[in-house]
DNA sequence: ACCTTTAATTCGACTGTTGAATTTAATTTG
DNA sequence: CAAATTAAATTCAACAGTCGAATTAAAGGT
């Protein structure tokens, strides 16, 4: 019958879920509020299937802790019975900034605890990779002219959040890689700590703009959607069940070097058919120069060579043509692929570069169309953004803004 | 200050998190014994970090459903203090079958509660899509013969489980399209509920595979895996965060047909350049008549032609080889993307095809590993696993297991 | 026989939540 | 204008889930 002497080897996964990600009740009802803008305790009641009383209580307890506040001038409106009385979170009590770091121009956003923008801030500097210091003064440079422009000062920020490109390991705080910096590994956000003494939030750019989507933008109302952008390189971001999704092993998703062509075009990562090779600035400008018909050492900035090739392509030249469809139609080979193996309801293609409407053409569109296997399924929707930086700081604020709502939460109990 | 009259917009998700996925805490305690296979409550209060109290609790109450029971005979060792008791699941409590079906062999496994095989059964059959009354009448048949072996009845069995491949829709039980099935959307479960009267559970056969191996295998031990399989076609499973994930939209993975090359070779999905099209069995069968210098009437069937082209290739044909070179090497680039998109730590390579080791080859791992961009991190670790059908089965038993595992627990409150 | 050690149980306390009854604040109506 | 009506919000007893300290249980060591 049952053998005691072999014990049995079991079954089933040996590792627990992971901690539990049920947040607490407040926090629901807070992010709420915070979501809607405004709510009553009956429009939180319903939409979070909790009962009367807890609305009372922990709403009662939040007011009490300076979080929440009760709108005092009502949008009356005709109805009969007890006016509800709206909530909305108190704006003043923590402020957060979210910066965006890139080749040629830094941005910051000011926000309230609301995520409001109150102040913006701009820093144009030199190209190239710096030193770790120098960044952090240029840093402080824009941390000092957003709260000079937000009229307030560093004390009222409650923690920071900086979006940069390159490889970030969110959890450690640590820069592994990144076009910006000289030094490999930096340990950021331990250096950014000890310059200004705030929480810091680091995270790649990609995934800015994805929290600037999922908090501010088209993937707010939904749960599941992918984000790409085109500049210099082609990052991705992703939302699992209304959660960043990071990569199993904390690592970008790196849609820009899946390869989509066995020996091809050659990329800055120093390998061969990576998409990033046929999409990004750099891969359009070096064949920019042939199809432009210039001298080796005409050289320009890619940005105005792009610009050339976009108006040389609009002209009718076949060469600067084949150029933007070419990259077009990778473009849809790279999204076709992220649909084939996430299957979202919503790709954002996102970034200065879609300006070039070549990329958002409906031929790219019904290329992927063409490319994905759809059984009587809604395809899936793309949106294009042109974007400029300052929602990607905003994507930084709501890093920033998040923790600090987890912080001031977990306080209250 | 606060203009009450314009009502601010707000910001964060407005989608609430997916459903609670903090499992109760008995069923945590029983999954645990389940995957030790035997557990002391000191063992099960180290490993999930509880309080003494609630482990005798707890316990004490599954105890008496009948669910764990005590094992008597301690396997006694030296050392002082009162003796633990260990804890095991009562296998007698549910039975489940799991099965899978394809093309020319359908297999069954029994097992009991606590993930044993009791029984199996294999049922030949002819290829080629069916009707689905026909379908289950095959699995009548094999439902039949595995209780026979296991002596056992109908009555016993709590849920079966069911991996086919193609188009499965887990959550609704349909199938809408499977090369198995004449039909297109097929309600399989509704069919199989009329017919037997039992619990249903049904997914494509990657998710099957995958659960095997996050139950029984290589998996169990990892949080976060992927699992790749080729057969007649290429399929793909993935596993976050111990859970299976099945896409945002809850379909299949579908990593046969990402797009690895443009305008690339002929799918049978009709498109060109899927992966699929330079791995699956029916794509070396279509160039092994080329090498093998076949006239086009001379016909095999295509096991036999991929034996004779792997026989080929050792003995050092070079167009033979090339066919598996080039496979090869886009296998590698499939792998590659999966680590660029997932970043998993451990892929699994599985299927009936892994006995020809081109596809596992070192050259495939290190063109692999030279596609993909490690910073500094431990690579994606590779392993093969050349199983046979019996495990797809039982994973397939996994997923009618979980499932009555929550019914059982849920009963107890 | 008595101490030490380890396992398991008991039980009071605490937390987070619910739901019924009640209070509050408005509109409508006789 | 007072009473009825309606809806919002509050109060409060009850309950499930969990913890932790004290206790009991079962062994070995001295």
């Amino acid at each position: 019958m049952l053998d005691n002497h072999s014990p049995p080897k079991g079954c089933g996964p040996l590792l627990p879920l992971g901690a539990a990600q049920t947040k607490p009740m407040r926090q629901e009802i807070f992010e709420h509020v915070r979501a809607a803008g405004r709510a009553t305790r009956t429009d939180v009641i319903q939409a979070l299937g909790i009962s009367a009383g807890s609305a009372t209580a922990l709403t009662a307890e939040m007011i009490n802790a300076g979080l929440l506040r009760e709108v005092e001038s009502i949008p009356r409106e005709t109805g009969r019975g007890r006016p509800a009385v709206a909530l909305e979170v108190v704006t003043e009590t923590h402020a957060v900034i979210g910066i965006k770091l890139s080749e040629k121009v830094h941005s910051a956003v000011l926000t309230d605890f609301a995520g409001n923008t109150r102040a913006t801030a701009v820093l144009e500097t030199l190209a190239g990779p710096k030193q770790l210091d120098d960044l952090l003064a240029e840093v402080g440079k824009l941390i000092h002219d957003v709260l000079d422009a937000a009229g307030t000062q560093l004390s009222a920020v409650a923690a920071v959040g900086i979006g940069l490109s390159g490889i970030v390991d969110h959890q450690a705080g640590t820069v592994p890689w990144s076009p910006l910096l000289a030094q490999r590994n930096c340990d950021f956000a331990t250096a950014f700590r000890e310059k200004f003494g705030l929480p810091i939030h680091l995270d790649n750019d990609a995934n800015m703009l994805t929290l600037a989507e999922l908090w501010f933008g088209a993937g707010r109302a939904k749960s599941d959607f992918a984000v790409v952008t085109i500049e210099q390189g082609v990052g991705m971001g992703l939302v699992i069940d209304n959660r960043l999704y990071r990569g199993a092993r904390g690592m970008g998703l790196e849609l820009g070097h899946t390869k989509v062509q066995l020996d091809g075009a050659l990329c800055r990562c120093g390998r061969r058919g990576c998409l990033e090779a046929y999409l990004a600035d750099y891969a359009l400008a070096r064949e920019a120069a042939t199809a432009l018909h210039l001298q080796p050492h005409e050289s320009q900035s890619p940005n105005a060579l792009l610009e050339a090739l976009f108006t040389q392509a609009k002209s009718g030249d076949e060469a600067a043509q084949t150029i933007f469809r070419r990259a077009g139609r990778y473009l849809a080979v790279g999204l076709a692929n992220i649909v084939q193996l996430f299957d979202p309801a919503l790709i954002i293609i996102s970034g200065e570069r879609m300006q070039y409407d070549y990329l958002y053409a409906d031929e790219v569109m019904s290329e992927m169309h063409r490319l994905t296997l759809n059984d009587g399924r809604a395809p899936c929707t793309v949106e294009t953004h042109a974007w400029g930086d300052l929602v990607w700081a905003r994507g930084a604020t709501a890093l920033a803004l998040s923790a600090v709502t987890d912080q001031a939460i977990a306080n209250l109990a």
